[in-house]
RNA sequence: GGGCGUAUAGCUCAGCUGGUUAGAGCGCAUCCCUGAUAAGGAUGAGGUCCCAGGUUCAAGUCCUGGUACGCCCA
């Protein structure tokens, strides 16, 4: 005996298999069971636990799922842990805000030692909930033996990862202009600095400076930063703009591109008194605005130079360069060998250089400077403007572009090395390949690795400042060596203590003072997760790299790229062969989902309403799986409920209760289906299903998620719609023979089958219809099963297409029956189908008792003279005929339309007709190479369809009145029995009354079926009833009780 | 400004290597069915496959150039 089937409440029945897991420790099973095997290497890209999961992470959730577990059960051991972000800014945010501190300053006067232990304590603070939520999900990973980027041995490795790099000269320190959080005292790197674009308003002020060898004459330079005019070197023309220099109102004669001279005259244009290009102006000095760096003249400063990003859009076409404040100033400063200055502080306050603003935040010093340039007679032109500007994806402060010391790994040396690694990858979606990730590859540079922050892995150099040595530690234990102690952990605060006497015997080394960036950290974690080198080498280098990673399209510049990196520069190889990229989840509104606007429902709505399996097949089915954008709706995954969990909840049902009522049970072998199927629905199903597991191997294979995902809705239609619904009276018939045996071994078998295909998918009802299915023999959780492997000698292609007309046929009949209002419980004496095509009729034929019950006819002719219910016309087949005629393809298709309704009939009957073309040409053109239409003729009752027509007789007579009739009755005694609550097994007395002749007949020509069909053990004429058991049957009334017995 | 992607029914999306009636679900309308089914089914209406060129016998599909939107970079 079956387990009784209720009807199903998703998410409790989840959170039951969930325990049912725990408690057998199922997952843990599932990688023992495979010990041996070939591994699948999987990464889990670390999450930071700084806030709760969202859609995005639950929809990786189920990508990291489904893949492993699939792989699973193609006989793979799949080992899975789950990592954690531990270290870097948003961890030191929420804790500065947690401490109420601001800034580095703040922290430091805190004390890094205990701010850093105050980081550990909270890294790990949601864990739980995570752990929670993802379980929920249905999510298979290893928690226990998750790694952390803040472990000792993370780090240790970390630290030998960071020494390959600089053994191989990898490792550089410089100034690069980078955007540049005042507030965090820190540079961020430009994927960082892109996450806080906003629109701001600036001051954008034009200024005069005065040319040195022209009497009286200004170049004119415009900045939104008047702050960085303090550290002016050079002004910057392009140098194929035209400049012209006009006289001013003021008497001044002021230098600027001609195309912005009406920007600056908007009333009446002045007169141009000189024309230069660009280059003429190259070398021509001005004198400084302002006097702090006035020395700087001798080493080249204040000179005119030009460069190719001097656009003429806005301002006026000749930029001001500080080269300590702009990636394009110092790049075009460098080239003119003209200093650099940075005059400020860690803050971004100016420091003493600058006299007069010495000790102030420099954007506050705006409005001063403009006043003093104002004062001056330098002020040409004071405005605002709007532009949208970078701010510090953190705290919001605006971000300032400045020279900052920094580590550097130098990626041209290896970038080859990576574009040779990106080569081995197969991408999902393609196009990032060579697109996205690989234009990123290609114009790469040098990536920034140190934060002057404090809760990280410390950058593992120690340096004498005044020798110049260097040291760069790669172990644990060579850091003990050096200082002869025991070190047991290795955060900043500990390390920045540790002096190491200096191997040149010459003083000591101690630490430089940065942390490396976190990204450094994860894209060290295939090494560093398992400790490698120092632990596991043997294993790790067996399993290198790993087959599979997924993760979101963000992770092009982040985890994907520093994977990359890294790998490229330490094995020459990619750190992963498959990847699977998804887009962003949107609300459904198409905006971003907002927390504000609450314009998304909350996940865990969804998980308790609709359950986990809904959401996955949901996500995994859409484009989101290939990188594109979802629209994320509540509608979505209901229709998910609709479209497949439920159906397949209903055929385990329907198989469950009727098993149970024959006492039908699993025999070895039966998970198989009947070895020989006799019924063709049999053969039909078993060979659906076989197609079906055909292809979801193929497209699991390629990492196709959302092909694979959304084949299991056709499987899922042929089993209920088709399948069952005809097969519904296999089970329900009373006699226990060897078709209603193979009926349930293949019901059994495919409901098994399906089972096994979807668990990776939709795990949760998989496995608990598996349970009540499975026999002793069969492993304990469906997880632990093998994948279906298609099976070629259960697909029959002519049955196949022998159902798909079969259904054509049936669907043509109900067309007909509801264009002529004749309901499908009223027999009919006969259809006609017509069908040219021998193999077609013959393919009917066999299944014409299918067809005749579905439409309810009692009898089924067959013809293939077509020609008198429709009319046929023909077009080229143009696939056939296209590569044999080439250019005269089109010469044909009017020839073609001129065939008649009769030649058309020689043609299908094999003989084959000669076309002559206006060219001259003649073709001899088969069968196979026209496309032959057919259209009713009018006035028939009759329809058609891919060379299948049918027409019904329409004609009723008393006696297939009077048999309606008796169907109807049984229909509203079902109904009846129903309302009441019976059991499918109850056995009821009806009694009824009728003043009408036929319905009367009815009840008495067709007691007998009547009786069987509802189980009636008497059926009663009697009178006395009351009007409140009045029915309506076809418009007659009758009276009407059902009793249980 | 550059790169990448997307554009197909009212909405959400399929459409493999080019082949002539472009599909599904939802929604809408009409109807049917109901002892597996918080249902199910059928039929219908609804499309210049973003635009313009080109290649080809043949373009939703390939090429070029636009437009709109999204993401990334500057």
């Amino acid at each position: 005996m079956f387990k009784n089937v209720e009807s199903p409440n998703f998410p409790k029945m989840e959170e039951a298999v969930l325990s049912y897991w725990n408690n057998t420790k199922a997952f843990e099973k599932s990688i023992e069971n495979r010990e041996g095997c070939e591994e699948f290497v999987f990464y889990d890209g670390p999450p930071f636990a700084t806030g709760l999961p969202h859609y995005g992470h639950l929809l990786t959730c189920a990508m990291k799922d489904v893949v492993p577990r699939y792989q699973t059960m193609r006989g793979k051991k799949v080992n899975r842990s789950f990592g954690w972000d531990c270290h870097g800014l948003p961890v030191e945010f929420e804790m500065e805000k947690e401490l109420n501190l601001s800034g580095k300053k703040d922290i430091e006067d805190y004390g890094v030692d205990k701010f850093n232990e105050s980081c550990r304590g909270i890294v790990l603070r949601y864990t739980a909930e995570w752990e929670q939520i993802v379980s929920r999900m249905g999510r298979w990973v290893d928690f226990k033996n998750g790694y952390r980027t803040m472990d000792l041995d993370y780090m240790e490795s970390i630290w030998w990862v960071f020494k390959q790099l600089w053994d191989q000269d990898l490792i550089y320190e410089g100034y690069k202009i980078l955007p540049y959080c005042p507030r965090c005292a820190t540079p961020l790197s430009n994927f960082e600095a892109n996450q806080g674009y906003e629109d701001v308003i600036d001051p954008a002020i034009t200024v005069a400076f005065e040319a040195k060898d022209m009497e009286n004459s200004y170049f004119l330079a415009w900045t939104t930063t008047p702050w960085t005019l303090s550290s002016n070197m050079a002004l910057c023309v392009g140098n194929d703009i035209d400049y012209v220099k006009v006289k001013d109102e003021s008497g001044k004669y002021y230098i600027v591109a001609e195309a912005r001279l009406t920007d600056y005259y908007k009333d009446e244009a002045p007169e141009v008194l000189e024309r230069f290009k660009g280059k003429d102006l190259v070398g021509k000095t001005y004198t400084p605005l302002f006097d702090y760096f006035a020395d700087k003249a001798s080493e080249g400063a204040f000179r005119v130079i030009s460069a190719e990003f001097v656009s003429t859009d806005n301002g006026t076409g000749i930029v001001h360069i500080a080269p300590g404040f702009g990636e394009d100033d110092a790049a075009a400063a460098a080239e003119f060998n003209i200093p650099e200055v940075c005059p400020i502080d860690a803050q971004c306050y100016y420091t003493d250089e600058i006299t007069n603003y010495a000790g102030r935040y420099v954007k506050d010093c705006d409005k001063d400077i403009i006043r003093e340039l104002k004062e001056n007679g330098k002020l040409v032109h004071r405005g605002q403007i709007n532009h949208s500007y970078p701010h510090c994806w953190r705290d919001d402060s605006p971000l300032i572009y400045r020279a900052i010391s920094t580590w550097f790994v130098r990626i041209d040396k290896i970038k080859d090395k990576m574009i040779k690694a990106n080569s081995q990858i197969s991408w999902n979606p393609g196009h990032l390949k060579e697109g996205r990730f690989g234009k990123w590859l290609e114009n790469a540079r040098d990536w920034a690795i140190s934060r002057n922050r404090y809760w990280g892995t410390p950058l593992p150099i120690w340096r004498n400042e005044e020798t110049g040595e260097v040291v760069c530690i790669g172990s644990v234990a060579e850091l003990e060596a050096l200082i002869g102690e025991k070190v047991t952990d290795i955060h900043k605060h500990l390390m920045d203590k540790v002096e190491i006497p200096a191997p040149s015997g010459n003083g000591v080394l101690t630490r430089i003072p940065e942390v490396l960036d976190c990204w450094f950290e994860s894209g060290s974690m295939p090494y560093a997760q398992q400790h490698y080198p120092f632990e596991n080498k043997e294993h790790f280098e067996n399993n290198y790299p790993a087959d599979f990673i997924a993760e979101g399209l963000d992770q092009t510049r982040g985890w994907f790229y520093t994977l990359t990196v890294l790998s490229a520069a330490l094995f020459d190889k990619p750190s992963f062969k498959n990847v699977v990229v998804n887009g962003l989840i949107l609300a459904e509104d198409g905006q971003k989902m907002s927390k504000r606007k609450k314009n998304y429902p909350d996940p865990m709505h969804i998980l308790n309403n609709y359950g986990a399996d809904a959401m996955r097949l949901f996500m995994l089915g859409s484009q989101v799986v290939r990188g594109e954008d979802l629209k994320f709706s509540e509608t979505g995954v209901k229709d998910i409920l609709r479209s497949v969990l439920l159906p397949v909840w209903n055929s385990y049902s329907f198989f469950v209760t009727y098993a149970n009522v024959d006492n039908w049970t699993p025999q070895l072998g039966d998970e198989n289906g009947p070895a020989n199927p006799q019924n063709p629905l049999d053969k039909w199903i078993l060979s659906s299903a076989n197609e079906m597991v055909e292809e979801i191997t193929e497209s699991m294979d390629n990492y196709n998620l959302q092909k694979s995902a959304n084949r299991f809705e056709r499987f899922v239609d042929d089993l209920t719609n088709w399948y069952i619904r005809r097969s519904r009276r296999r089970f329900w018939k009373s006699q226990n023979d060897s078709d209603k045996n193979e009926a349930y071994q293949t019901l059994y078998s495919v409901l098994l089958t399906f089972c096994k295909t979807a668990a990776p998918f939709i795990p949760y009802i998989t496995e608990e219809i598996y349970q009540n299915l499975k026999t002793d023999t069969m492993p304990e959780s469906i997880h632990h099963c093998d994948f279906p492997v298609a099976d070629q000698s259960r697909r029959d292609v002519y049955l196949e297409k022998q159902m798909e007309n079969t259904m054509t046929a049936v669907t043509l009949g109900r067309f007909l029956r509801s264009q002529n209002s004749l309901r499908t419980r009223q027999p009919l004496a006969k259809a006609v189908i017509v069908a040219a095509d021998d193999k077609v009729r013959n393919m009917l034929t066999e299944t014409s008792s299918i067809i005749a019950e579905e439409l309810n006819v009692k009898d089924i002719e067959f013809s293939s003279d077509e020609a008198e219910l429709v009319v046929r016309s023909a077009k080229p087949n143009f696939k056939a005929l296209g590569p044999k005629l080439g250019k005269e393809m089109k010469l044909i298709v009017p020839e073609i339309a001129k065939l008649t309704s009769a030649q058309i009939g020689d043609v299908l009957t094999g003989e084959s007709v000669d076309i002559t073309l206006s060219s001259g040409t003649v073709v001899n053109v088969t069968e196979a190479e026209l496309d032959v239409r057919r259209e009713e003729k009018e006035g028939l009752t009759v329809a058609t369809d891919s060379g299948v027509t049918i027409a019904l007789d329409t004609v009723l007579n008393e006696d297939l009145i009077v048999e309606g009739l008796a169907r109807e009755i049984v229909s509203k005694i079902q109904n009846t029995r129903k309302d009441a609550g019976f059991d499918v097994a109850d056995h009821i007395k009806v009694t009824y009354s009728t003043n009408d002749e036929l319905l009367n007949k009815a009840f008495v020509d067709f007691n007998n079926y009547i009786a069987s069909e509802t189980l009636a053990d008497e059926i009663i004429n009697s009178e006395i009833i009351s009007d409140d058991n009045c029915l309506d049957i076809n418009d007659i009334a009758c009276k009407l009780i059902v009793d249980k017995i």
